[in-house]
DNA sequence: GCGTTTTCTTGACTCATTCCAGTCTCGGTG
DNA sequence: CACCGAGACTGGAATGAGTCAAGAAAACGC
């Protein structure tokens, strides 16, 4: 798949969140236990500024700060600060990987199937009857994932009429008619 | 990532569900609109004995069955199939995508973080007011998805003992602190 | 300042999936 | 029932996203 190449490449449109600002990096690295380097530094600000934006993206706006940094150096980067907790890692079907600083609550998203464009849904409402599966056939669950689809407000703007959804998004007919919420 | 191999290969455990069984896959075909070859007999065939597997797998499967078929035609009739709503594409974050013959009803998946398993999670119990974000920032949303993650009981039989989880799979630390199921 | 240990740079390489161009075949027609 | 054309399949090259590995370059504890 990964047709889904996005209005912004990548590079999510910068956010006002606050919950996704990195305050102070260096305190953060160094408080995870991990080494303070530029790279680093400049990763986890980028990420603050545009939360949901894919590794490539990243290293785009990271090379903007400061110069030249590796390809290889950004996904190191990246996978030490996952594994440290200060950055979750999402993978919406047919697009890259997507990094965000906001972690620590299981906060869930929206994504646009035509461009990408990827926002925080805060924890859904109402009680979590229904994120308790029914019958997991003996798996043990610890997590549960979820993801909304459907079309971002500037998507829906032009959309609307040039019509056109941008192919490759496979599940819309079957999607879009059964639709798991309502029904049962 | 991609680092997750799964112990069964991408060919999903044969299931007994009878939901998953393709009963007459001439018939899904012509009636779907789609012209009845043999390499889509057999791609039905398979995804209905082994719900959940990857293209690879299912390509390895049918041609044990015709003898051989390319790769590209086997892509190409998941692709097709899936337009046509006779199969269901799903991607886990960290395996390549798997299909499935149960369409229609959106039912959703626990996927084991350790060897990839996949299986079926009937509509989620209960009402469905989680399953309306609470804000969705202007997204028009038409479909949720759940992907539930944990341990298989074949994993968690001998991975109990050797401990080691495979690795490459992020997000366990977050993840299994502050559960979302529970909290808020 | 120094030595370790960790991180960054380079560059080759894998994997899943897609693109292309040519050949073959299903299935409606005459 | 032979014929024909749109729609499949074949083979091979190409992409995109990531990973692996070996050596150079920084961090940080002393």
């Amino acid at each position: 798949m990964t047709r889904r190449t996005g209005a912004e490449d990548g590079l999510a449109t910068p956010s006002a969140d606050p919950r996704h600002h990195v305050a102070d990096p260096r305190a953060r690295l160094r408080a995870a236990g991990l080494r303070v380097t530029a790279p680093r530094q400049a990763v986890l600000g980028v990420l603050g500024e545009h939360p949901h934006s894919t590794a490539d993206a990243v290293a785009s706006a990271v090379r903007r700060r400061l110069g030249s940094v590796s390809t290889q150096a950004v996904y190191d980067v990246l996978a030490a600060c996952v594994d440290a907790g200060l950055v979750r890692r999402i993978e919406p079907a047919g697009s890259a990987a997507r990094y965000e600083t906001r972690t620590g609550d299981n906060h869930h998203h929206v994504v646009c199937r035509s461009c990408g464009a990827t926002a925080d849904v805060d924890c859904v409402v109402g009680e979590l009857p229904c994120l308790t599966p029914s019958d997991t056939g003996g798996f043990v669950v610890d997590e549960a994932e979820v993801v909304f689809w459907g079309t971002c407000p500037s998507c829906a703007a032009r959309g609307a009429d040039d019509g056109a959804v941008r192919p490759g998004v496979r599940r819309p007919v079957a999607a879009l008619h059964e639709s798991h919420h309502h029904e049962r």
